[in-house]
RNA sequence: GGCGAUGUAGCUCAGCUGGUUAGAGCACACGGCUCAUAUCCGUGUUGUCCGGGGUUCAAGUCCCUGCAUCGCCA
């Protein structure tokens, strides 16, 4: 058996954050796992290095694109081994194996008719690296940067992917497992429920230089997806490739939602156009929400995955990720949840129980593995023996179905159970009398067995500590090369292997005293802050809380209905720049009364659509109830005069 | 506005095709043990299963409707 395990390649205009460690250790996780079920595996990741914002990037930097996706490139490359992740291959698509691979079949999707040539026109924002349509657009301005977009009338070339639009929905309905969790499978085909258009697949080399010419057309550059999605084969050396003979069969793709039309959609029409059969599986994944809100650069909560692994170890950073997130939905991330899971699941539960074990060996059987009774294996041991095999049967389905989080729950229900076993068999109450001896090795030898078994499927999740369990249990060279096949079953271990108990494999974290992440430490501090505050004065806000909002004075030059919305107005404001405020004060205000108003609006409100309007802040009004119960709003406004674009403090 | 998802203990969530007293982990309280990383084991408390209607002998589980949150689309 073969696999192929593949992240999405990364694009270099930021650096590694916690999205990005988490997609690659699911991947590098599942590549473990599977070779551990015996198979022969490839596992691929990368960077995606061409484009607009990358030169960019380097132009601000003041370097040149190569160099800039030199040093970016690397910053993805050296951050997975501190993560236990080894990838068989980091494709570039810098690399010049890659762009020959991209214009053969460019040429050859060409050459067949699928790419055409045509006129295009729209506006165009520069932040987006691409055209906006009429709808997107707020005030003749894109809602994401704020800017107006370039009228651009350009010729370029598209991929007919709306001829292969019945094809792929019969496809997604024939393999229900082609897109999982199946919520993104239905979104997928909801939205092929509607006309596909065609795919626009260039930039003339007028605008964009920094990408791969098209081999049809040197005033052309590729432009994103021929670009970067090719290089799941481009990596495997398609067309005469070993690799890609043996691994492109059972290709299966790790990415997060955020890109999932590209790979749910443009990717298998590609791969129909270019005659190479489907991937196998795509498996989506949700975000990581940090500390309640979306991770994001402007307000400065980026986990970075170098820091995590500094303050809580590889093996927590990976175990914690793949039980907290159930596959397909998004997290919550937080320093809570992390010292939580590694003071109980991973010190109290598995570690005590290795140091409790391990000790006892020591302590009752000279620290040699004891030989267990032929017969007379009580019902604590059958059910030990059977709860094992169980888990290996859910452990198995579960890690199989990327639901990395059910399959560690069916391991630590064996963690659970063997430290029951303990305390109903009390090892040390049978050592008290020689007659018990007999007995008391059978004990010792399941728990030692059982130890042996978390070890091993630990492996795939915690490469490290499962190394130190094999250490500590003398088996580490039995381990290195174990399979389920082989190890994967009761009673494996020979007696009369040597244990040491070695260190702590997992220390508890002092709840108080615990290591922060270098960048996380003000937040934290603040944090503390707030708590010790909020035992006293319960929905109060700290200063620091209060200066994140931020208010400012704005003068409403135009107002209008919104259609189908009794309550909604849509506001024009100067605050000093223009902006789209959606306010529910209809139905106490006019369009025209408002006009000319100056009144306080919360600024760096984060951008909701409201019935198609995108509302980017919030205006201030006070709201009061009369004795019947009707309702009344006044808005707020300044006492004076003063420019729009005040702030208020 | 269209389609879809979600709403279950203080927190995070399981509850498949409707069937006896609604579950797990964490947290909390009490008790036990001493091999162990002040760990482990046992017992216990907390639920209008979002609201309202309906189908049924029986609904957290099906239908309708409302509210809230989220996603995709427009």
């Amino acid at each position: 058996m073969t696999a192929y395990i593949t992240t999405p390649i990364y694009y270099v205009n930021a650096m590694p954050h916690l999205g990005h460690a988490y997609t690659t250790i699911v991947a590098d996780t599942y590549a473990r796992f599977k070779r551990l079920c015996g198979d022969e595996v490839r596992f691929q990741t990368g960077t995606d290095e061409h484009g607009e914002k990358i030169v960019q990037a380097a132009e601000k930097e003041g370097v040149s694109p190569g160099e800039y996706v030199d040093r970016i490139s690397a910053a993805f490359r050296d951050t997975w081994p501190g993560l236990s992740i080894e990838p068989d291959n980091t494709i570039r698509t810098t690399d010049p194996d890659h762009i020959r691979v991209v214009q053969t079949l460019l040429q050859q999707v060409y050459d067949q008719d699928d790419i055409y040539f045509s006129e295009y026109s729209g506006h165009y924002c520069q932040g987006c690296e691409r055209f906006l349509t009429e709808k997107e657009l707020v005030d003749g301005k894109c809602p994401d940067h704020q800017t107006v977009p370039k009228e651009i009338s350009e010729q370029n070339y598209f991929f007919r992917m709306s001829k292969y639009q019945d094809w792929l929905i019969e496809h997604i309905q024939s393999n229900p497992e082609y897109i999982t969790p199946e919520r993104y499978r239905n979104e997928v085909l909801s939205f092929l429920s509607e006309p596909l258009e065609d795919l626009c697949i260039s930039r003339p080399t007028s605008r964009l230089t920094w990408g791969i010419p098209l081999p049809f057309d040197g005033n052309f550059v590729t432009y994103v997806w021929f670009d970067a999605l090719i290089n799941y084969v481009s990596g495997l050396g398609w067309p005469d490739g070993d690799e890609y003979k043996k691994f492109w069969p059972v290709a299966e793709h790790v990415i997060a939602k955020d890109i999932l039309k590209p790979h749910a959609i443009f990717w298998p029409t590609m791969l129909k156009a270019m005659g190479l059969p489907a991937y196998q599986r795509l498996h989506v994944h949700g975000y990581w929400n940090v500390d309640e809100t979306k991770m994001s650069k402007s307000i400065g909560n980026v986990v970075r995955p170098g820091e995590l692994v500094e303050a809580y170890g590889v093996d927590t950073v990976r175990y914690f990720l793949l039980r907290e997130m159930s596959f397909g939905l998004d997290s919550s991330f937080s320093t809570e949840a992390i010292v939580a899971r590694q003071n109980s699941d991973l010190a109290n539960d598995l570690g005590n129980l290795f140091s409790r074990s391990l000790t006892m060996v020591a302590k009752y059987a000279g620290g040699v593995v004891p030989p267990p009774e032929k017969d007379g294996l009580t019902d604590q041991d059958l059910e030990v023996i059977a709860a094992v095999e169980a888990m290996f049967e859910r452990y198995r389905q579960a890690m199989e179905n990327f639901s990395f989080h059910q399959g560690l729950q069916a391991v630590w229900e064996v963690i659970g159970l063997l430290n029951r076993y303990i305390v109903t068999n009390a090892p040390w109450e049978l050592a008290r009398d020689e007659a018990n001896t007999a007995r008391l090795n059978t004990v010792l030898y399941f728990l030692v067995e059982g130890l042996r078994v978390l070890a091993l499927v630990l492996r795939p999740v915690m490469p490290v500590a499962s190394d130190k369990m094999a250490q500590a249990l003398g088996l580490q060279n039995e381990m290195a090369s174990a399979t389920l096949e082989t190890a994967g079953r009761w009673g494996v271990l020979e007696p009369g292997t040597t244990v040491d108990k070695g260190p702590q494999l997992f220390p508890r974290l002092d709840k108080k005293k615990k290591k922060q992440p270098q960048q996380q430490k003000k937040q934290a501090k603040k944090k503390s802050k707030q708590e010790a505050a909020s035992v006293d004065m319960e929905g109060m806000i700290t200063f620091e809380e209060f200066g994140k909002v931020e208010l400012r004075v704005a003068e409403i030059v135009a107002a209008e209905k919104i259609k189908k919305a009794d309550k909604l107005l849509k506001l024009s404001l100067k605050a000093p720049e223009d902006r789209t405020v959606v306010a529910g004060i209809a139905k106490f205000y006019s369009p025209e009364e408002l006009v000319g108003k100056k009144v306080l609006i919360v600024a760096n409100l984060k951008p909701a659509k409201l019935m198609g309007v995108t509302s980017q802040g919030m205006v201030l009004a006070a709201k009061e109830k009369d004795a019947d119960g009707n309702e009344r709003l006044v808005l707020s406004t300044v006492d004076g005069d003063i420019a729009p674009g005040s702030r208020v403090a």
